[in-house]
DNA sequence: GCCAACGTTGGC
DNA sequence: GCCAACGTTGGC
């Protein structure tokens, strides 16, 4: 099993809008780093964190896992869709997408100011300038990004 | 809304 | 293959 961290703009798709749906595809992707993250070593079963971008403050809300192998993403060959490829061959799709399922909610928002303040989260390609919107995370900085959500706030300062 | 950091494109 | 120009991401 693999760790991931997903992001998604609440304005567009938030971590109440998954507990909604319950199972989402996640469209959109269009960096290759990230396609072939999904592409190459995603499997179904694989955790995610959901992170809040572009939010105030932006951070980690949830868990949710991938429900499927990834399949081409239609939004590609569509003219009206925000991330239309016309690059794209209707028979070679470029990008692909997976569909993710809803997990919890977490306890309390882990923000990006927080994460930052831990030296155990030093590594995370998050925290290291990777604007990346499907990235991995390793099973200790999952857990203990779970595990700080299950425990009060820390305090300011 | 600004803009730094980063990724992609395309001319050469 | 280099790299400048351009586009996007995403924190602030």
């Amino acid at each position: 099993m693999q760790y991931w961290l997903m992001k998604s703009e609440p304005g567009d798709y938030s971590i109440d809008d998954l507990e909604r749906d319950g199972t989402e595809h996640w469209d959109g992707i269009r960096n290759y780093q990230a396609r072939n993250l999904m592409r190459d070593q995603m499997k179904v079963g694989d955790r995610v964190l959901f992170y809040h971008s572009n939010a105030k403050p932006p951070g980690v809300v949830g868990v949710a896992e991938i429900a499927g192998r990834p399949y081409p993403d239609h939004t590609q060959f569509d003219p009206d869709a925000k991330y239309y490829d016309p690059t794209s061959d209707q028979d070679n799709p470029r990008w692909i997408m997976v569909d993710v399922r809803f997990v919890e909610k977490l306890p309390r928002l882990v923000s990006l100011p927080e994460l930052r303040s831990y030296g155990e989260l030093a590594d995370m390609v998050l925290l290291n300038r990777s604007r990346l919107s499907v990235q991995p995370v390793t099973k200790e900085q999952y857990q203990f990004i779970l595990d700080r959500a299950r425990e009060p706030a820390p305090e300011k300062g």
